[in-house]
DNA sequence: CCAAAAGTGTTTTCGTTACACCCATGC
DNA sequence: GCATGGGTGTAACGAAAACACTTTTGG
């Protein structure tokens, strides 16, 4: 007769049969550069799905914790410590992995790609672009439009495209990256106003060097008015977002 | 020397090292009753959390897909199959469950509860008023809190709070669950207007009986404008909400 | 002087808020 | 007739959208 688990609260099989699963993270990892969204992807060798691109996960440690390990798969990959993440979902449909029963759970990150040198050679990291991505390894397409479409609902009301910008920038850069996110076109005047209305923006008073026309001011985040980190839990929620 | 396992191309244990996490899903039933909007909670039966009360959950089994364990679930403490269920958020850590290494995918549901008979005599199951519950068992204060907010920011947007009333109500019923949720009290005239102007009402010609005052007209949720199922994920977002 | 992008205000529209009086019913 | 809640409209405000011309720089 079977062993009566703990779980006896839950339901009747044997604790064994259900400590058989294993538990992954997978982080979108989404960069700006020319003038792109672009997400950080890997070649997939598995042979079910070889020559796929798929997103960077990894197992999660018995005694790790998930968020834990999102951020060590951040740093291994990126090198980069500090960096926005955040959870967004997680997918476990029993055949989503080839290996056995494998729950992922979904991170968006946000990294300035200029800020880190990946071994892009090596093997076959890669910064591809958002609009220009098809068929993913494993369930990667799903899991990728998902942290897509939260990152869009997200960047209205938060302050976060800072993390995918450098220290320095114009407002042009600022709005090509929205413009580049949400894939619209935004009006130039009503995208100022807006910005220096929300106080978001500190004024360097310095200008881009080396552009072919009138150069623009530089800005920077204005970090003070929001916590250390700016997360998307930070309740900094403005009422007024940045739509056309 | 550990054998490879098929992750290779996700770290360096052996596959049965990672193959030992439970996964379940707790659900965090809404319910609406004497003007209070309450949670299904159940008193736990494990010696480290003796007497708490604890959200209904379950392993989820070998080969069960995550969403439907959750819908089973539901199914089985309510009898309901129809209801709004939503994935909010996963957590796992480490120290959660003391029967071993159990992530917990939280859901949130919405059910009226005059649809249904439970059987409150039995296993301590019972409806709790949101506002006034303190310590619970495990993590589950935690996990009830962000239910709760995700609840409270979805039903500005989208029409969720159909599925917590009967088939018929009152403007002042829907108003009253609004207030209930938001915690907050909300202007009769401007809430009215509003929920005219968004069109997700179906005036029945009815009025209500056995009130000790006028009587109020009965309207009936306006499906027809949105999917079948009304789900959050359906993008009937509209551009008002249902503030103040 | 030409190309390219920076910088700048005003008007209109629309949604949000605040607010007070009469009406219908049960008791 | 009294208590309770139902039903109704308007004015002021603020956010969002639409829209065009002049300026500065590099080449």
């Amino acid at each position: 007769m079977k062993k009566i688990s703990r779980f006896s609260h839950f339901g009747e099989l044997g604790d064994k049969d259900y400590f058989r699963i294993a538990l992954s993270v997978d982080c979108v990892i989404f960069g700006f550069e020319d003038n792109e969204l672009k997400v950080l992807v890997i070649k997939c060798n598995l042979n079910e799905y070889k020559g796929k691109w798929s997103l960077l996960g990894d197992l999660v440690k018995p005694d790790e914790d998930i968020e834990t390990a999102s951020y060590r798969i951040l740093k291994e990959r990126t090198g980069l410590n500090d960096v926005y993440l955040e959870q967004v979902r997680t997918f476990g449909k029993p055949g989503r992995h080839p290996a056995g029963r494998v729950i992922t759970v979904a991170y968006f990150s946000l990294v300035n790609i200029k800020n880190h040198k990946l071994k892009l050679s090596d093997n076959e990291l890669h910064w591809h672009p958002v609009n220009d991505i098809q068929e993913m390894a494993f369930d990667h397409r799903e899991i990728l439009q998902c942290c897509l479409d939260q990152l869009r609902e997200k960047i209205e009301d938060y302050p976060l495209v800072f993390n995918l910008l450098p220290g320095k920038f114009s407002l042009r850069e600022l709005q090509c990256l929205y413009e580049a996110i949400l894939n619209t076109k935004l009006d130039r005047r009503n995208f100022r106003k807006k910005f220096f209305m929300m106080d978001w923006l500190i004024d360097l008073d310095e200008l881009e060097v080396d552009v072919p026309h009138r150069p623009g001011k530089l800005y920077k985040f204005n970090q003070e008015k929001f916590g250390k980190a700016v997360s998307g839990m930070d309740r900094n929620k403005r009422t007024n977002s940045v739509h056309r």
